[in-house]
DNA sequence: TTAATAAAAGATAAATTTGTCCTTTATTTG
DNA sequence: CAAATAAAGGACAAATTTATCTTTTATTAA
């Protein structure tokens, strides 16, 4: 059981690798994001079709098309990958997977278990798409292993 | 995508309730359970099948038998139940689901994740199994909607 | 205008999680 | 002992997630 699903997962990786091609001026294809991010192509081709769908990553086809993204979406937050693809059950949701997560008919985790939603929440909020560059990865932040 | 899986929703469930019903002095079975954290009841008997084969919860077969927790089992933390079902991943692994969580080489996420996983870790362990009662659920607390 | 490129879209398949059903084993009670 | 009870265990099925493969559409460039 990983944190977060293996399409968000991906998903993050792939579109904050799209962020740094992006802010290289370079648009960048399917098999490139998939090779430097360690996923599956054709797996991680679906995600990004939806979050293009979605407006959050933009593409274009054909010869030196792929995938970018624009200055407003780098401003965007890491949540909004999320919120993109399941929804805001995360920033919402019972721990203990009551129906609603509810003050008056609270589970037995809810005290503590809404301050980690909230800083889940925050974290994904504060984070933005477009805030790792070229020096993070060349540096030290690695997305592929 | 809940937070947990449905597996570990149900067993902290299911065990917060046998562990009432033990502070009762009762044992209860698996149907009783089922209704009153409103989960599958052959799915969860599975689940405490596994419970009971760690030891986290015990069983006796035959009339008047069920499932029950003795006085050590009730100081067990939360966190021992998400560890007998699914490892530790959870309180170790990366955010962004690289093959390990690292210093040396994080991933974007790194800095804030590793204080997320540290707060979930921390309310699971600090919360025992047994810390919940009868006047906690007749009060305000809930584990079926 | 043709060929090549690359994403979009659709179909299918494998793997995992979730859920159900049936049989066996252990225990209690009459 | 026989019957009833309840968990253990095994087999199976549905649903969802993850992964792969093929065809179509849009775009570029020769
Ligand atoms: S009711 Fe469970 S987290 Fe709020
Ligand atoms: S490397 Fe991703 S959370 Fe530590």
């Amino acid at each position: 059981m990983g944190f977060f699903s293996k399409t968000c997962e991906y998903a993050m990786r792939a579109v904050i690798y799209i962020a740094v091609r992006s802010q290289e001026g370079q648009r960048t294809g399917i098999r490139e994001i998939a090779e430097n991010i360690n996923s599956p192509e054709h797996f991680l081709a679906k995600i990004l079709q939806k979050l293009s769908q979605q407006g959050l990553v933009l593409s274009i086809k054909g010869p030196h098309g792929g995938f970018y993204i624009d200055a407003p979406g780098l401003q965007r937050p890491m949540a909004d990958i999320i919120t993109a693809l399941e929804g805001n059950e995360l920033f919402t949701g019972c721990g203990m997977g009551l129906s609603y997560c509810s003050e008056n008919n609270p589970c037995p985790l809810h005290e503590d278990f809404k301050i980690v939603r909230n800083q889940i929440t925050s974290m994904l909020y504060k984070t933005t798409i477009g805030e790792f560059n070229r020096e993070h990865l060349n540096g030290k932040l690695t997305l592929n292993k």
